[in-house]
DNA sequence: ATTGCCTAAATGTCAGACCAATTAGCAGGG
DNA sequence: CCCTGCTAATTGGTCTGACATTTAGGCAAT
């Protein structure tokens, strides 16, 4: 049976505006109609109008100014992954439980990709890896080729809640690393024993051979909690020496 | 520098109605007093409380019912861990990505639960053990004890992600398996395998012997990916012979 | 007992008014 | 000429009152 369903109104606003703003007609930073002429546009009241507005302000979408007008501020409504990712970078998260639970995700991926990971995927992942190695040799911090490299990892499991969760862990990370300045990274004889130890995952996924590609990815991620320990070790005694 | 907020009423009157629900003033099921009613006794316009009421309306707390009344639909407002089971119940995920997930999540906690155990711990998962020993004799399905094993694996590890996460992951699941009548446990020779190997589990934390813990868990889920493939193989031949 | 209608009350929507904040323009003093 | 401060217009924020639509309950006719 099909239940017939009131539409508000407001509802139908909001679907109005959320197009204009998501199909381009209205920028970031750009003042939207006043809420009379959207009443007017429309044929409604301003209290549907407003309704409406108060939905997308809740949705982070745009910005009520009394006195202005209505600013867009972000084009996209937010997704599934905006919560995945507010669940990640709650303050009380430590980078370690974060850490953790990427070791988790991390290795059974890798596992999933040797075994699935076509020739076309390999092809890719090689050329990720490139690109990291050529941005480590100038000397960069290379979070961005970091990233790269394990979210298409994450593809080639062609699972999408591995994609999905992994995409935000690796922003997440990314995020903090930009915070403390990507210290581990750039620790003497860190990035080329990065680099090294990316390759080993990668030849591990290029012979099919999962379990050891579990434990270079294992290795990997142990070594990147272990220098963590270590900076996080760092930064309490630099705190307790500044008292 | 403090930047003052501009408050809008409805936002108070937003908190105000629902602290009368969280703290249970207002049951499930029952009517809220009227918009006009609540305009009066916080002093506002009926404007003000209908903003509220789309507001906690679309959090999915309250439904207004025109020419009855508004209903209390739930009592607790939605947190993060609704959009993650959002996420992984999304329809387009099928169970067999979930329980890859599952996998990674899985085998990397009760390595954690087996580094960091107390005897306490411990004897709070031997007891959830017992439980589902008892339920699998007397011939349950024992879903829930199941579900509460594995929860209580999980804290284990003293990593909120892990919890939060392995929660939400076993919840769906559990949801799943009993639109599936829950044939996979239910199966000749199934529970009393299932059984032991969650055994194996448990000892190997009591020995505190991570990697041992691992390869138990990961025979565990590589069992029951195996049965969800055959479950799903043989449905699929059923739809084909009922065409 | 069922049907149909009437009425009361609630939400949904509308129109208009006023308040508060912001902006732009203009007048006046330096 | 430039800066200051006032004024008016514009905009979102709130309030009020009205009417439309939906629901529930009472009551009479069938």
């Amino acid at each position: 049976m099909d239940l017939i369903k009131r539409v508000r109104i407001y509802e139908m606003v909001v679907e109005k505006i959320k197009a204009l703003i998501t199909e381009g007609h209205y920028q970031v930073g750009d003042l939207l109609p006043t809420e009379r002429e959207f009443a007017q546009r429309y044929g409604v009241s301003r209290s549907a109008v407003r309704e409406a507005m108060i939905v997308l302000h809740r949705l982070g979408m745009v910005d009520n100014i009394p006195g202005k007008g209505t600013v867009v501020v972000t084009d996209s409504e937010p997704s599934v992954n905006d919560y995945l990712l507010e669940l990640l970078n709650a303050e009380e998260q430590s980078i370690i439980n974060l850490l953790e639970l990427r070791k988790g995700i991390e290795i059974e991926a890798v596992s999933l990709a040797a075994k699935r990971c076509t020739k076309k995927d390999l092809a890719v992942l090689q050329e990720k890896l490139e690109l990291l190695e050529k941005a480590v040799e100038k000397g960069e911090v290379a979070a961005k080729e970091d990233h790269d490299f394990h979210v298409t990892l994450s593809s080639i499991t062609k699972n999408d809640l591995y994609i999905t969760v992994m995409t935000a862990i690796s922003s997440v990370m990314q995020n903090t690393l930009e915070k403390t300045r990507a210290e581990t990274l750039n620790k003497p004889g860190g990035p080329p024993r990065v680099l090294s130890e990316h390759k080993a995952i990668v030849h591990a996924i290029k012979n099919n051979d999962d379990e050891k590609a579990r434990k270079a990815m294992r290795l990997h991620l142990d070594n990147v909690l272990h220098k963590t320990y270590q900076e996080l070790d760092h930064k309490n005694i630099k705190q307790v020496k500044s008292r």
